[in-house]
DNA sequence: AAGGCGTTATTGAACCTTCAACTTTAGGCC
DNA sequence: GGCCTAAAGTTGAAGGTTCAATAACGCCTT
């Protein structure tokens, strides 16, 4: 035989260019949306993600862990950055009625008005710097590789973050 | 008339869909490839990246800035990581010979052995989380997303980190 | 050859994330 | 009911990144 079983099947030179692609622009675009998310509303894109995904939650508010598990940060990370977005007066938490150990934040009126002052802002270098880059064909198989990464990855390891 | 330059152009149904997959599928890969090489080899996908650029250039060696520059970090952050890397043994420091202000970066013996070792394992999660998931034509259209990105962003922030 | 300006790299503090330990409550079992 | 284990959140320290300020050098002008 010419091949076993442990011997590593090394990238080849598209598929080398095509990930050093996207870690150089994951790297370039992240810094660059959350900058301009500093700059004109004082907020993170971690901030900005929890703001929006409050804002689609009834009630404008969500139990923590289920807050951590749409934007997969572990729960610690929410909590700290939760809280500093509490100091900041976007948000409140408060206990959860039905579950004695749950938290749940909420959105002020605040927090709110900021979602919507950035999200704007966020939308505009998100095309500018990616989707009307892109191509619906392309920007499509984007998502559908991301899509099947991240079921891989939460099949391969589904308690995401009690390590 | 309708609309006007000022009104947002919210993403349609599907180019959410795409984006958020995006996201979620970034942050869960990037932190299972740094997992991973921190659990099996004691090294950061940012180490890891500098252990590989070394690696391809001659001499083993690179100016700070252009090591930088080929993964698009911050020159203060891989002063800071290479800091950290020396304190390992990994790589070396030196003054420049043709420019009095530069430093060289150096791999060490042991910093390649580590680089050998290491390098199996990234690929193999490369491939196991992304690569192998996505399907050729799919993959190549990251690439070019990804390309379109890295140009576009360099071009509106030549000078990308003097801030 | 001296002055001034831009570039290279580093520094330390502030900020953010991770990690491991801990507190509190839920839920099952005897 | 009391005990045990599991789950939800938090905490503080350690680790990593960003930001603004600084030192040292090259280069151009005069």
């Amino acid at each position: 035989m010419t091949t076993n079983a442990t011997e590593t099947r090394w990238l080849d030179q598209a598929q080398q260019r095509s990930w050093r692609a996207y870690l150089v622009g994951t790297t370039l675009l992240m810094d660059r949306l959350d900058r301009d998310l500093r700059e004109q509303h004082d907020l993170s894109l971690p901030e900005y993600e929890i703001l929006v995904r409050l804002s689609e939650s009834p009630g404008h508010r969500m139990r923590m862990a289920v807050l951590a598990g749409s934007i997969s940060h572990s729960r610690s990370r929410v909590t700290h950055t939760v809280a500093r977005m509490e100091k900041d007066g976007l948000v409140i938490r408060g206990a959860c009625a039905s579950d004695g150990r749950g938290v749940e934040a909420a959105l002020t009126q605040e927090g709110f008005s900021v979602l919507q002052a950035a999200a704007p802002t966020h939308v505009e270098g998100v095309r500018r710097f990616l989707v009307d880059l892109a191509g619906d064909e392309d920007f499509a198989a984007v998502g559908r590789v991301f899509n099947a990464v991240t079921d891989k990855l939460v099949e391969a390891n589904p308690d995401a973050d009690i390590r």
